[in-house]
Parts: C-alpha cells; sequence; structure tokens
DNA sequence: GAATTTACCTGACTAAAGTCAGGAAAAATT
DNA sequence: AATTTTTCCTGACTTTAGTCAGGTAAATTC
C-alpha cells in the first residue's frame, strides 16, 4: 500500500516523535539539552573529554564551556589524565551521579511504557533488534572473547536452539561445552564475538590444538544480523587468526539443511571433502587451504 | 542478554542518530532546522497554521515568526481561512514547492539506503511496521471509507490471504467482492478503515440492508496492530454506526481456527447462535443486540 | 633542543530557538 | 449588544547552540 520508503520514514517519523518526547522530558529536569547530553555521556563511561567531544560531535569550545558548568553545579570534576597531562578526565560526583540516575530512570520509564503496552513483547523486541541492527550496521565490533564469556554462553545456546529445533532433536550444550574452552582461546585457538551497541549478534570459535590444522566451530549469527555479510566478515577474521596462530588449514563440518552456512563456505573458497570425524548431525564437511 | 530497555533504547539511539545525521544534512541546504520543519510540514499538507503548531509544538509567536521567514523566501503565501477569518492557511509557492522536493529527495535517498543494505527487505519492512505502529498507537485514525476504496481492497486482500493460508484453501477475493459494496457504504451500510500514519492497519465491514438487521463482515487487523486492543476500537465504532442506521441486531459468522477473533466476540457480548447462512468456511455464528 | 603538534581553554562573537506580555480582529457565548 | 474566547500577530526579551581566533602547556617530532 505505502511504498517501502515511505515505511521507512514513518519509522523514523514514529521514534523522532517518541525521542522528541524523552528530550522534552530530559528538559523537564531543569537542564539544558546539551549539559544533559554531556552528563548521560560521562556517566556512561565516556570520561575523556576527547572521547566526549567526537562523540557528541560538539566544537572544543563548547564542550570546554558545557564542562565548565557541569563543574559549577557540583556534577562532574574534570581532572588532568596520568599518562598524558594535557588529556583531561571527567568523573561524576556523587551529586552528579544522582542527577545522571534521574536521566536514566526517566528513560527507562519512558522505554518500559512502550513495551507494556503491547502483548507479544518477544515479536516486538526481535524486530527492535533488528532494525536497530541494520540501521548500525557501520558500528558492529568484532572482538575476540573468552569462550567461557557469559555472551559466548548466550550465543551458543541460541546457536544449539536453532540446530535443535531445525534438525528436530534436543541437544545437551553442555556435553560438549566447557570441556573444549581451552582449545578455543588462545594460545591454541579463538572465539570471537560481534556485538552491535552491546547486543550480541553473532560469534565463531575456531578450536586449535597447537598444529597446522584448525576447526571452525559454532558459527551462528542472530535473526537480526542475518544479510548483512556478517558471516563473511566472521570467517574472514576466523581465517587472520587462524594464520597469527600458525595454521595452514582449517576445516568444519556442517549440516546439509543450514542453507546459508552452505553458501557461504562454498563461496568463500572452501572445498568439500570426506568426513572426517563421527558426528552424526554432520552431513557436509570443507576444508580452506590458508595461504 | 541485554534486558528488554536497553534494546529498546539501543533502537532509540539507532533511529536517533539516524535522524540526527539527516537533520544536519537538512541544514546543508542552508536553512534552519525550525524553517525547515515548517516548510516539510506544510508540504506534507498541514496548511492550517493551528494545526502546524500543535503539530510542530512550536510557541505562537515563533511559529509566526518563522511562517514570516518562509514568506520573505517567497516559499509560502499565508492566506486567511474563508469559513474563519481569524484562522490562516498556508500554501507552497512553486519556489517553495521545489524547496520541499528537495527536502524530500534527501529523505528519500536516505531512507533508500537504509533499505537496500538489507537482504531480507520484507522482515525489515514488517519489523519497521510493527514498531512505528507501536510507538503511533495514541495515533491510530479511524474513519469511514469507501468499500471500493483500494485500501480497503489492499487490507481485504490481506483477509482473504490470511484466511487462506489459515484453512489450506483458496479463496478468489472478488468472487464476493465487488457486488456487495453498495450494501456496505451509507445509507445501507459502512466499511471503516485503520491508518497508523498512512499505513492501513485494520478494517471492518457493515452490510446492511436497510433493515433493523446488519452483519459483521471482513474484520482484519495486519500483524502490526494486534495486541493493540484495536481489534475492540473497530467493533465499538462499527456498533455506533450500526445504531445511527437504525440497526437493532448484529450478526457475524467466522471460522474456529480464528482465535483472535473468537475471543473478541465472547467478550464482547456477542452471543453464538444457530448457523444462519451457508457459507461452507464459516463454523461459529454470533448475534448482539444492540441497546 | 627547537619546532611542531595535540589537547584543552578563553573571550568575543553570531545565529537560532524559545519565552512572555500585550494587542487586534474575528467568532462564539451570554 | 456586551462579554469572553480564539487565533494570530508583534516587539522585546533570554537562553542555548554554535563558530572562530587566539593562547597555554604538554607531548611529539625533527
Amino acid at each position: 500500500m505505502l511504498d517501502n520508503i515511505s515505511r521507512f520514514r514513518r519509522l523514523s517519523r514514529a521514534v523522532t516523535t517518541q525521542s522528541g518526547a524523552l528530550d522534552t522530558s530530559f528538559l523537564g529536569l531543569g537542564r539544558p539539552l546539551g549539559s544533559a547530553r554531556v552528563l548521560n555521556a560521562i556517566g556512561h563511561g565516556k570520561t575523556d573529554v576527547s572521547d566526549l567531544r567526537e562523540y557528541l560531535e560538539l566544537d572544543s569550545g563548547l564542550m570546554s564551556r558545557l564542562l565548565r558548568g557541569l563543574e559549577a553545579e557540583g556534577l562532574i570534576t574534570v581532572e588532568s589524565d596520568g599518562n598524558d597531562a594535557r588529556r583531561r578526565v571527567a568523573q561524576l560526583t556523587p551529586a552528579g551521579r544522582d542527577a545522571f540516575n534521574q536521566y536514566e530512570s526517566l528513560s527507562n520509564s519512558a522505554a518500559e511504557k512502550v513495551l507494556t503496552r503491547y502483548k507479544d513483547q518477544d515479536s516486538l523486541l526481535a524486530a527492535m533488534d533488528l532494525i536497530a541492527t541494520v540501521l548500525g550496521r557501520d558500528h558492529i565490533e568484532i572482538a575476540p572473547v573468552d569462550p567461557e564469556d557469559p555472551r559466548i554462553a548466550y550465543c551458543v545456546n541460541q546457536f544449539y536452539d536453532e540446530i535443535s529445533s531445525i534438525l528436530g532433536i534436543t541437544f545437551d550444550p553442555h556435553a560438549s561445552g566447557n570441556p573444549e574452552a581451552d582449545y578455543l582461546r588462545p594460545p591454541k585457538g579463538v572465539f570471537l564475538l560481534a556485538t552491535s551497541d552491546g547486543l550480541p549478534i553473532g560469534c565463531c570459535g575456531l578450536k586449535g590444538q597447537g598444529t597446522h590444522l584448525g576447526e571452525v566451530k559454532r558459527l551462528w549469527l542472530s535473526s537480526a544480523a542475518r544479510g548483512l555479510g556478517l558471516g563473511k566478515r566472521l570467517m574472514d577474521e576466523i581465517e587472520d587468526h587462524a594464520r597469527k596462530l600458525g595454521m595452514t588449514t582449517l576445516q568444519l563440518d556442517t549440516n546439509g539443511r543450514l542453507h546459508a552456512a552452505l553458501g557461504l563456505y562454498r563461496n568463500n573458497g572452501w572445498i568439500e571433502i570426506d568426513r572426517y570425524n563421527d558426528n552424526p548431525y554432520a552431513e557436509h564437511f570443507f576444508e580452506k587451504q590458508l595461504t
């Protein structure tokens, strides 16, 4: 009915109106929006003045004045950085922490109000994750984390849930979980986690034994993250890590019903090989020579 | 992983950043944001000055000055309303239309850029519809429209598609479509359309024969609009219209697999009665006395 | 060790946004 | 017909946001 672009712009209007209301209520606490933004950014851990300036895209003169204002109100302190005395670091005072918490609870109650007025919260949240991930695609971060990090546990649980429902079986995640951790962290292997503004949206493990051979395990992308080329990015980074760990050959196994994964491997230089293990759920086996 | 409220706030950040970028580019056309907003609102059909003021939440003094500015630039004309000479109405001049179109194409290309970088556009758009509808719940409009309005055709097609997939059959929408139109528009009946910021999200027809008996037909809600109490709102308005049309009894038929609809009827004073027609897909028959 | 760069600050500005009191004209109410 | 209300306007403000040209001290580069 409406064309696609109108539908997108409709979303923008809805959210802008919503966050416009939030801005106004920020003003309701009696502080100009500029100062409120700075206070919030500091509260969220952006303490370096130069970080703040970059994040809020403010002129250094304006930034300086806003900081002086918050200092005069007794909400922050600004001190020189120990390592580089040119740089300055802002900290919330107890009064500043209070003010920050007021803004936080305002934001949270605004969010809660929207969430509670819809019955099917799960699909609403899934829709939000999808859109926020697509809009923030340029800000997806991939970083190595410990295989026993709780965020990895979350991803791997999602991974097994999906496998189970696709294959119509029940996996016990813990059966093959922890014992492998040592092979999935340096110096033998690595585990990569992809996050979008804090939300885990994908992972991929590289299992090594200290030899030239490595195995790719547990490549998972949240439904919000599919179609963005993240699978390829994760695999590329896994290969980089493999090279640095001295590996020359990578292997992996997968099930024939995971079409997206099969396509990813086939289009990126993986060659199908004979079965190399007795995993009953694996139907396809691939290998890639690293050059 | 992230709690629900963080997930909502993540969406706000993503969209705000996005529309912040758009605001900046609006400024790129060399006009302050305030004037640009007014020009856009006028271009989108908000021509009454009082409407504009309410929509943009501007002080009347500020509004007035912005209008004078746009007038001085030759982008708009402001005239008195014929019906109420206190009110004033703004119109774009050809130059104003040009400027408006520039903003439009900027917005559209920003929207297009986001949409084209995601493969599965349908689910992305569905997610956007859902969120925009939930956020804009207070702005859902219900209004009578002609049963042959293309927006009704869109809704009814969706309705038959869903029925077909739920019941596993294929309906031919046109078989029972147009011939009924006369019974679904005044003076015999009515057709209500629910829209959220322009997007059709639900409909309901009331079929009459000029007697005291009316029949409720084609109650449909888009998936984005479920869980918001819109079904009840539509039915309530249908009853109001029925009373005005002189009806005292309403009837309807439905299928047992449409659980939400059955619940709606049972909770709102409808009494199950014996079969009153030979519709092969109808399994439940209801009646309601209007008081 | 001199020159340059970086990080932040200050002062002097302009532009934009928002507020407030009042006032004129038309419409609605009494 | 008198009063009140509504709608919009104007003028005189204040606040906020943003810009720009220096200036100082620390760090880096040559």
